[in-house]
DNA sequence: ATAGCAATTGAGAATCAATCGCAATTGGAG
DNA sequence: CTCCAATTGCGATTGATTCTCAATTGCTAT
């Protein structure tokens, strides 16, 4: 999927809504794509400050849902309190083991997990969006050191 | 178990490092106590308030990490930004279904997953404490409603 | 009991991410 | 090209949580 492509597909997500693909929603998009891994909104305003454009950071804020729902972007669990992103595109869906200790983050994907969520899900007559799960604990790292 | 027999455990959980037991942390306990379910931290504050005894909401706020560390609360996921808590006694572990259009919480159990969490633990010699999980998307109502 | 001291508290100030208000601008359908 | 709803910047504001600090108090060791 090329770059091009992916601002296609956003402005086309947003001409459904009746919104407009601004300048500044393509350099927030820019930015996005330019980022691999988790983000925080600072990350993503630090990436654009420093790439010369400088748009403002209510802009930002406000272009975020709407990289949600275009599903440019998915929420990630964080390590502090603060809300984490990462691109769809390239980064498969994963689950995290968090350390309480020394804030390690591990990624795991268990398709039986997977399955049995969509199970749960059916029997409830709900229809997921996506979900999303931490285990918090102890690393082998610290587990080992407190004992 | 009964309330004075939570309270000593709080004390004794506080007495290993060192702290107090203070009658405001004693306010904020039999507070928790009297409230089933989930609860914001503004709610439990209003319980406290009505309740004629008046103590500082920032004394809450410090009080919350030693009632997660002490085993009395958990951390429940909430429809907003905001943390949500329940007592840990009296409520079983579950995971939760959030529906993005109403707000709604379902709650549910599945022996299946909690084991293979167990099996991921293990294999990555992780020391599991606590897991959240929640499952965002459209319930019965707001899918069928949707459509 | 009593003394001594670290822990605790209240009240308000301070933080800080996130949202808002509004006047000026602009994308893009027709 | 016109026109208008959508968008933006920027400063003000909100709202939850944390911090400051002087005054208090629980607890441990005499
Ligand atoms: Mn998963
Ligand atoms: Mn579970
Ligand atoms: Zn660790
Ligand atoms: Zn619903």
């Amino acid at each position: 999927m090329t770059k091009m492509n992916r601002e296609s597909r956003f402005r086309d997500f947003l001409s459904t809504k009746g919104l407009k693909y601004t300048p500044e929603r393509g350099i927030i998009l820019s930015a996005i794509l330019s980022i691999k891994g988790h983000f925080l909104v600072e990350d993503l305003y630090a990436h654009i400050r420093q790439s010369e454009q400088g748009i403002s950071l209510a802009t930002v804020y406000r272009t975020i849902p709407l990289l949600l729902e275009g599903g440019v972007v998915r929420e990630v669990p964080s390590p502090q309190g603060k809300v984490a992103y990462e691109q769809i595109l390239g980064n498969e869906h994963h689950d995290h083991l968090l350390c309480t200790s020394c804030g390690k983050v591990i990624d795991f994907k268990d398709d039986l997990i997977e399955k049995r969520q969509d199970a749960v899900c059916d029997s409830h007559g709900f229809e997921p969006q996506g979900h999303q799960m931490v285990i918090k604990g102890y690393c082998r790292a610290c587990a080992s050191k407190n004992k």
